[in-house]
DNA sequence: CATGAATGAGCATTCATTCAT
DNA sequence: TATGAATGAATGCTCATTCAT
């Protein structure tokens, strides 16, 4: 059996190697500049090798989006677990994302990526497993809701849908950032961002 | 000067003849699909010719935008031209933001496609003519809700702020549809859009 | 009469024009990025207007290449016009010529442009009228090492075949500017070149 | 191991194909008319595979480059093996050069190509490799003439120096061929190329 | 398991030139 | 004279994917 072991063990190395050739490509060159080839010379790999562990170029990007919604999540996750009130704990959340979006632009640019394109991507059980990753957020976030109607801060409301209008609201606000200095008439779009946080949480309380 | 004039208007025939194939493009093989010599073929010019009237494959990508934001305009146009309420036209006017959304599944692509990509597109004046029809969106929607406030329909509040909000978090709820089957846990999207909308205008209401 | 002067007056102001923009876009954008269409609408005139007074791409370069000529042969005949030594004019004519390819590279390019392509230009006549202008810069070297001979600066010599080999040679040298950091084995080009010219000027010397 | 030998030999067979192609090609077309897809046709091989082998146009031109003037340094070896006298051998390398340049006229014309051109090519370590080549040549001329410095053949001289000078005068000699009917003034331009080699040759006898 | 050579359609863009008006 | 619309071949280059070894 330790054969066995030691193979499966080996495989994830390998994966390891080509997500670490992925990922920095991802952020050295962005998103629109990666290619197998590329991912495989800075791997020091074969191309097939690629091709190898990865059916495709899209389930490569799969991992490395499930990479930083899995960052973003733990971030989230150390917001949630301060003793801070519920409606105080959204509104970090709410400015998390938006740091998120600019610091780790290449993950949520690959997050946008696959949510954005008018593509259906990947069969079903990737497709799944992809959003369980997003559920896992949007599952906190209902979840400090939950929390926030349980102790009154919060009035009552259908977290789960609340916890997904949030999240999806504040993703449409990052993306009017382009218009900042010509649609959005000049108005800060980070000033924006905060107000639109502060109305989403205002939702909320009774 | 009769010349003038007729010139004038061959050019303005030429150049709808390569928007007419460039949006039958559009909408029969999506964005990612459109390409100049394809255009070209497909309005029977020669490549060159497309080059001539569009300094770039972007300018005319522009073109098919701004015919989306357009027909949009015109949309929420006519829904602000009713009686309604100012709760009720800005919820029609969410509900039309997610038909336009279905229904010119293309021209919403193609505004999504310069919203969400990282690149910084064109040159200062050219987004300044795209974000402007943008402007002009958002503009209505601040009215109808400037009328609400007015109306005492609505509570005071910065009515260009809560316009973007509107629009942009609509937006991200469009977005969200992908995950209709997985993240979103089941959750009929389009009943939890309504719900966003209704939340939205809520937010607007004393 | 009158007519006709102001007729050709006329032809010679586009044809300035035309070649004001060439001219311009020559020192802008370099040899290798001048198009028809870029000198059309930097003359504000219509492309086919260039046609008609310029058979071809070639004729304008040929034109500006004469300016080149004509320029380089402005500064030599300044230096023939000092009351030097001949072999100091010598020195200062190849002197002249290095700096004329690094301060007027671009009319140096173009003439190079003629001199190093592979292909044969244009027909006899206007090959001969642009050789010409080479033939007076050559005739001004020959002149100048005539004069030598007769003071006995110089001693006897084929005049013209060594004004030749003089213009033809320095040529040569500039050419290998590029290798300065390399073939040439970190030898500095500009002291290499001098070097030349006092060789080829002793070269006269009894 | 056998097989990685068989690889690395069948990696170098494509390379030659590829030359071959391209070699012909220059020969045939000129310089000027070379492409990478008439390279392919003509290899009977992808656009891709082209890629494969070179990482640019100008890569392959490099591979000419140094053909051509690894075939000129073993024409001039051969002099340099011959127990002449180091003027005569001197001459007959200069002679070498003109007859190379007009029987291997394409292979002149891509050395050309880079020597004359303003664009400054390829990476550093490229450019060594090839200028090293043209570095080869020069240091044999050099020897001839330390040689002959040495056997009192010649005066005192930097050899280095005047090396480069009798290699970059005679190569802009033969620039001056396309003027031989015109600013030559009918001159014959073979018999003033070597007028120039005898001048050259005359600068380093005492 | 791993390789890496091979593919070839595809891309955006340029440009000299022509010609009907 | 002057225009400028139209052309379309040509260019260098990329890339996901396959498959024989």
């Amino acid at each position: 059996m330790g054969t066995k072991k030691r193979r499966a063990q080996e495989k994830q190395i390998r994966l390891n190697q080509i997500l670490d050739a992925a990922r920095k490509l991802l952020f050295s060159d962005g998103i629109g500049n990666i290619s197998i080839s590329k991912i495989a010379r800075q791997a020091e790999l074969g191309v097939g090798t690629i091709y190898f562990y990865f059916k495709n170029k899209e389930e490569i990007f799969v991992a490395l989006q499930e990479e930083g919604l899995a960052l973003f999540y733990d971030i989230i996750t150390k917001i949630n677990q301060t003793p801070l009130a519920c409606d105080e704990k959204l509104k970090q959340i709410g400015t998390a994302f938006y740091q998120f979006s600019q610091e780790y632009k290449d993950y949520y640019d690959i997050i946008n990526y696959f949510l954005s394109s008018s593509k259906e991507f990947f069969e079903p059980q990737l497709k799944n497993k992809i959003d369980m990753s997003g559920s896992k957020i949007l599952s906190l976030i209902e979840n400090v809701i939950v929390r926030g109607i349980e102790d009154k801060t919060f009035h009552k409301e259908d977290a789960k849908k609340y916890a997904i209008l949030f999240f999806g609201a504040l993703h449409g606000m990052i993306q009017l950032k382009k218009l900042e200095r010509t649609a959005l008439g000049g108005a800060n779009h980070k000033r924006l961002y905060e107000y639109s946080i502060n109305k989403l949480v205002q939702g909320l309380i009774p």
